[in-house]
RNA sequence: GGGCGCGUAGCUCAGCGGGAGAGCACUGCCUUCACACGGCAGGGGUCACUGGUUCAAUCCCAGUCGCGCCCA
């Protein structure tokens, strides 16, 4: 016997672990099956779980569940991301509040141990997190990626990019985080809104006495390194003097003026300073007029030995201030505005990233774009909701050169060697370089490798195929290459999604994917986003621990509409809590009234309308969370199910089933307990995607234990017959006569005011032949759940009725002692009125010529169908008004 | 400045060319033999605004106002 309250602890780690070491979470049982992939996004090896990792997986997990229902062979591959910077950070200040030497002392080889030796403890706490949620991956499988097989297909991919021209070594200018140390891509730049100024500064014109340019910035410091001045080359104020030099204040250096379309007339003076190696736009201009590139950072953000003795050494916000008391003391310091602007910051480091200039490894990625853009274009691969192909063609079509090498220690070293002189040369191996060396100086030289590592998301663009075994030709790779969909937030589109697409079509000449489901943020119950510094943040295991795991993930579902950012709040888990709870005492009802499943039950045969019916509402509700799963339309499937097992089937079968239960006809009660048996049966497969805990346990009391072990849920097949092979027309039209009659009366008792437990007399009047033959099938049931004593078919209705219509008949309800006929009088105006109000809309519509000429015939007769109904209704509803009166 | 999106019941949101919906909250009644994490009944909306297309607009188009997010 179930207990009386569903307790989500006491049963979900033991269904787990029975999936688990069932095996059911492993592809290759099913050879002769369509395949299905998934593969996780992977988290951080740092990482724990949070509400976003929540929804991302219960998604993923609701398909793979219900493709393997489907018969398909599922493979959902799992993982993680060795996540360079924030790694690398978690380990330093491990070591550091452990009273460790730091990084730099302890030397390379030995941090990295420590890095292996802190992820073999604690790294990976985010997959226990994720088994906790339910999520059914062949963890068998599972990859990292700096494990072996995939750091091979890193530097395969490098060597190869390299040997195709498409990753190469330049000097440019890069986003450099002081903080770390290490440049970062566009991609990892926050841009942060700030007060700020904007300081004037005047250049003196060389051989003008008196003539100065005035030019404005945000960073003062970066004077020191300007090497030019440019105006518009159209800027009349300013013709005469190009060509012509300033001299640099504090410096003292000459620089050129040159003309350029960069600059603004219309903004500040028109004039604007340049400082090629530490501005992007700068660096540009500088390049077409051949300016110096002076570099006056060290990689702390200090000031360097480029710059006068007096500021060297100074931190970057130190000498803005000593640059700005030395400009101002020479009287060069003309103007400060207080203005909002936004500066970069690194998304790690959490201090301001400065544009630097470096040698770093660029990939092509402009060439490698084509084929990706292509792909999404013609249609190989496809975003839901579409719209996000947008989002993706504009970076795509926008493209920058991906600066890939980092200046840490934690990731995949770059497998290029320095010759004596600098030559590079790129391999897989050091042997190979060492080859490759000797051939070109003809000789054994030494050899150092790149101390840099790559970007992380250069392993994580290989995922979809190096988590397959490539560049091995596996036989999962050829069976599951290219995985089916990805399952992702939009604000990695970027990082991610681009990018595999660009390695996936160009290493595997397929598209990793053909679709691309990109879910909303989870943020809290205002639409604030959730984060630590807020206070905000709701754990989705607090969640799991309170509610269990199947509240929060059915929760999670019915939010994920296409589109708009879920807002997430504790009221909504317990709702679906109730939910949870609701379903488990159904199926203890059934239980209590010995609702067994008959192995040679057939839907197709039952006798009973209020059977025929139900089956025929779930063969309704098995199309509607198909047709909602197949197309990703998540929130629709949970709502399906929602509205089926509580207002169909508890509200209206279970409580028409219970006079059957305790009645006298054996038979009607033999078929309606396994019709109750099969619809709950089925209604826990439609579940299981959702919910698989609870509908687990459901199905192990339903099937006993043996029948649960020989047909286990997880891949029992999902529920063929749908509205076409189950509906009966006759029984839905007379069990919503049914449903509408008890409902009515239900309705005016309460308006009424007549006590909730009283019984009271019908009397029928003008009741079709076929609406009393359903009210005789039916007098138990419909007496019981409108707490009716007695039918009656009068004439004429009693004096000090209450009445009420349905269809052709007016129901009168004799409460001759209690009624209240001012108040009956004022109902039935009320209802009369409603009914007026729609004969007037409608009447309209029809007194219109063009409606009936232009309208679909269907639309016109539909209607004047609806107008005589609503006719005859006040037609009733005055006759029973003027009884009432006349009464009264 | 460019792009994407959103304004529908008190709140959170579905719907998106032909009768305004759900969940929660709210009101009244009910401890009825699955469930008070429950049952029954009910109140509540010029579908942001202004034009246009159409026989018909919450839905399509244009504009206005308000609010997000992304990229410069």
């Amino acid at each position: 016997m179930l207990d009386k309250t569903y307790s989500p602890r006491a049963i979900e780690d033991k269904h787990y672990r029975q999936w688990e070491d069932g095996g059911y979470f492993k592809p290759g049982g099913r050879p002769d099956a369509t395949p299905f992939t998934i593969v996780i996004p992977p988290p951080n090896v740092t990482g724990s779980l949070h509400m976003g990792h929540a929804l991302n997986n219960t998604l993923q997990d609701v398909l793979c569940r219900y493709k393997r229902m489907g018969g398909y062979d599922v493979l959902w591959q799992p993982g993680t991301d060795h996540a360079g910077i924030a790694t690398q950070m978690v380990v330093e200040r491990k070591l550091a509040a452990e009273g460790n030497e730091g990084r730099r002392d302890m030397g390379r080889e030995k941090f990295i141990e420590r890095v292996w030796d802190w992820k073999a403890e604690s790294g990976g706490v985010i997959l226990n997190q994720l088994r906790r949620l339910g999520a059914s991956c062949d963890w068998s499988r599972e990859r990292f990626t700096m494990d072996e097989g995939l750091s091979d297909a890193v530097r395969h991919v490098f060597v190869t990019l390299h040997g195709q021209g498409l990753i190469y070594r330049d000097q440019r200018l890069v986003n450099w985080d002081p903080a770390f140390e290490t440049a970062i891509s566009d991609l990892e730049v926050q841009q942060v809104e700030a007060d700020g100024s904007m300081w004037s500064i005047k250049y003196p014109v060389e051989g003008a006495e008196g003539t100065f340019l005035t030019v404005a910035t945000t960073r003062p410091e970066t004077m020191l390194g300007d090497s030019g001045v440019a105006v518009h080359p159209e800027d009349e104020r300013y013709a005469h003097l190009i060509g012509k030099h300033c001299i640099l204040p504090l410096v003292g250096r000459r620089i050129p003026i040159v003309a350029d379309d960069y600059a603004d007339p219309e903004q500040g003076t028109g004039a604007v300073k340049m400082t090629p190696a530490h501005d992007f736009n700068d660096f540009e201009v500088g390049r077409r007029h051949d300016l110096e590139m002076i570099n006056i950072l060290t990689v702390d953000a200090r000031i360097n030995d480029n710059a006068p003795e007096k500021y060297r050494g100074l931190d970057r916000f130190e000498a803005r201030k000593a640059v700005l008391a030395d400009l101002e003391a020479e009287g060069l310091l003309v103007g400060e505005e207080k203005i909002r602007h936004s500066v970069p910051y690194g998304d790690r480091g959490g201090v301001p990233i400065e544009p630097y200039l470096t040698k770093q490894w660029f990939v092509d990625a402009k060439e490698l774009a084509k084929a990706a853009i292509a792909s999404v274009e013609q249609g190989r691969t496809k975003f839901v909701p579409g719209n996000w192909s947008k989002t993706y063609y504009e970076w795509m079509r926008n493209i920058q050169p991906w600066c890939v090498s980092r200046q840490l220690w934690w990731g995949h070293r770059i497998p290029a060697w320095y010759g004596p002189d600098g030559e590079i040369f790129v391999a897989m191996t050091e042997d190979e370089a060492r080859t490759k060396a000797e051939a070109h100086y003809g000789k054994p030289v030494a050899l150092s490798q790149d101390e840099d590592v790559l970007d992380t998301w250069f392993s994580s663009a290989l995922w979809p195929f190096s988590t397959l075994g490539w560049p091995e030709k596996t036989d999962v790779l050829a069976r599951h290459y290219p995985t089916d969909v990805l399952v992702t937030g939009f604000d990695i589109i970027f990082f991610w999604v681009a990018r595999m697409m660009m390695m996936g079509d160009h290493f595997m000449e397929e598209e990793p994917f053909h679709t691309v489901y990109v879910h909303a943020l989870v943020r809290d119950e205002k639409g604030q986003k959730m984060s630590k510094s807020k206070g905000n943040v709701i754990d989705p295991l607090d969640l799991m621990d309170k509610f269990g795991a199947d509240s929060l993930r059915f929760t999670l579902t019915a939010l994920a509409a296409a589109g708009r950012d879920i807002k997430l709040s504790e009221d909504r888990v317990e709702g679906y809590r109730n939910f949870m709870t609701k379903l488990w005492n159904a199926a203890r009802f059934c239980e209590m009234n010995e609702c067994r499943l008959d192995p040679t039950y057939d839907p197709k045969a039952a006798g009973q309308t209020l059977n025929r019916w139900i089956l025929g509402e779930l063969g309704r509700t098995r199309d509607a969370v198909t047709a909602a799963l197949e197309s990703y339309r998540f929130n629709d499937a949970a709502g399906a199910v929602y509205q089926f097992l509580w207002h169909t089937f508890c509200d209206w079968y279970l409580e028409f089933a219970k006079p059957l239960f305790s009645g006298e006809d054996a038979a009607a009660q033999a078929e309606t307990r396994a019709t109750a048996a099969f619809v709950l049966e089925r209604t826990l497969r439609l579940m299981h995607p959702v919910a698989p805990f609870i509908t687990a346990e459901l199905w192990v009391h339903l099937k006993g234990e043996a029948g649960a072990e020989a047909d286990p849920l997880i891949r029992a097949h999902w529920p063929e017959d749908g509205a076409e092979a189950l509906v009966d027309a006759d029984a839905d039209k007379e069990m919503d006569w049914v449903v509408r009659f008890i409902s009515a009366v239900r309705s005016v008792r309460s308006e009424m005011n007549v006590p909730a437990g009283a019984q009271v007399q019908v009397h029928c009047l003008d009741m079709r032949d076929e609406a009393k033959g359903w009210l005789t099938r039916h007098e138990a049931l419909i007496g019981r759940l409108a707490r009716i004593d007695g039918f009656e078919f009068p004439t004429e209705p009693a004096k000090g009725s209450a009445q009420l219509i349905l269809d052709e008949a007016t129901l009168a309800i004799p409460l001759a002692e209690v009624i209240d006929l001012g108040a009956e009088r004022k109902r039935l105006e009320k209802e009369i009125a409603k009914t007026e109000g729609e004969i007037a809309k409608i009447e309209k519509k029809l007194a219109n010529q063009s409606f009936l000429a232009k309208a679909p015939d269907a639309v016109v007769a539909e209607n004047r169908d609806r107008l005589a109904e609503e006719q005859a209704q006040r037609a009733k509803l005055a006759e029973a008004l003027e009884r009432v009166r006349q009464a009264g």
